[in-house]
DNA sequence: GGGGGCACGCAATAATCTTGCGTCCGAAGG
DNA sequence: CCTTCGGACGCAAGATTATTGCGTGCCCCC
């Protein structure tokens, strides 16, 4: 799939504000409304775009405690990689997990309520879980900017 | 403000599909389409949900590089924090930014496209910025999970 | 026992989305 | 150089969804 100006100009207002109306959008990027749902049906379909979601203010939701793990495991060999991402998956205050490279190997989000179920679930996922080598945890002091925003070009 | 039940239903449900329709959601938790679009609003006005948007599929956008970056400042005065801060913040690829505690001062998720532009963002925001004093870098070789999905309870 | 406030459902209205149709433009081929 | 084809567009009608006014019921507090 290729992008034109009106492409990226759309997408990028699409990932900060997916509540304006077709015809605002058209007006933004100079389109017609159904020019423009054209589109975003076209990104849907091929993939790029997956969903619409409502985001939360951290700051405004009681007692969330954000932190960000860093984990290495024992063993790396795949099956115990696809363990491990299990765990983590089916969790849903891992907010974010990451297979990265370097010094470790998984960078995890935890987004809890209260410090006891961040323990909770950090017993978990790095204590109890049978190939965790090492791990540490940096809780947020001030999340400064949170988003999921992709550049397109 | 404080959530009864369906208030928990709701803002889970919205953080991981808000495009439904009021109906369709009010016949999940058992209200009218009215009833809903009245909480939702409440939600709004309160500052809980702060915003739509729409999530793009990293692995279906081409060429992106994502990586997660540990920064540590020279001083630990807060003006040298707040440059810092705005100097990430004026940047759109700085795609998530924490200010967090531990060994590290800020976590950083840099999304980029192409290597080229990476190294580049991180020679403005880390080798050129005038008060880093260490930084590492961790590429994202597998987004396991992304989103921003707060938990309510 | 009697307000008062608040959230609800219903129904009418308003706004937005969706889709069929005719047109235009550019690329490919005759 | 002309024709044809495909793709995207705008417009407008129709369908769906969101919004709002109104009356009712419930619960808390007086």
């Amino acid at each position: 799939m290729t992008f034109d100006e009106i492409d990226h100009r759309l997408l990028d207002t699409l990932q900060r504000d997916a509540s304006r109306t077709l015809q605002a959008l058209g007006e933004d990027v100079g389109l017609s409304a159904s020019a423009v749902q054209r589109r975003i049906n076209r990104y849907r379909s091929a993939g790029v775009l997956a969903r619409h979601v409502a985001v939360l203010e951290a700051r405004r939701t009681a007692d969330i405690v954000l932190a960000v793990v860093l984990v290495t495991l024992e063993r790396e060999s795949s099956g115990h990689h696809d363990a491990f991402a299990q765990r983590l998956l089916a969790v849903p205050e891992v907010q974010q997990a990451y297979d990265v490279s370097g010094d470790w190997d998984y960078v995890v989000v935890l987004a809890t309520i209260g410090m006891a179920r961040h323990s909770e679930l950090a017993q978990h996922l790095f204590k109890d879980a049978p190939n965790v080598k090492r791990y540490t945890t940096m809780f947020v002091l001030d999340p400064l900017r949170t988003g999921t925003y992709l550049p397109t070009r």
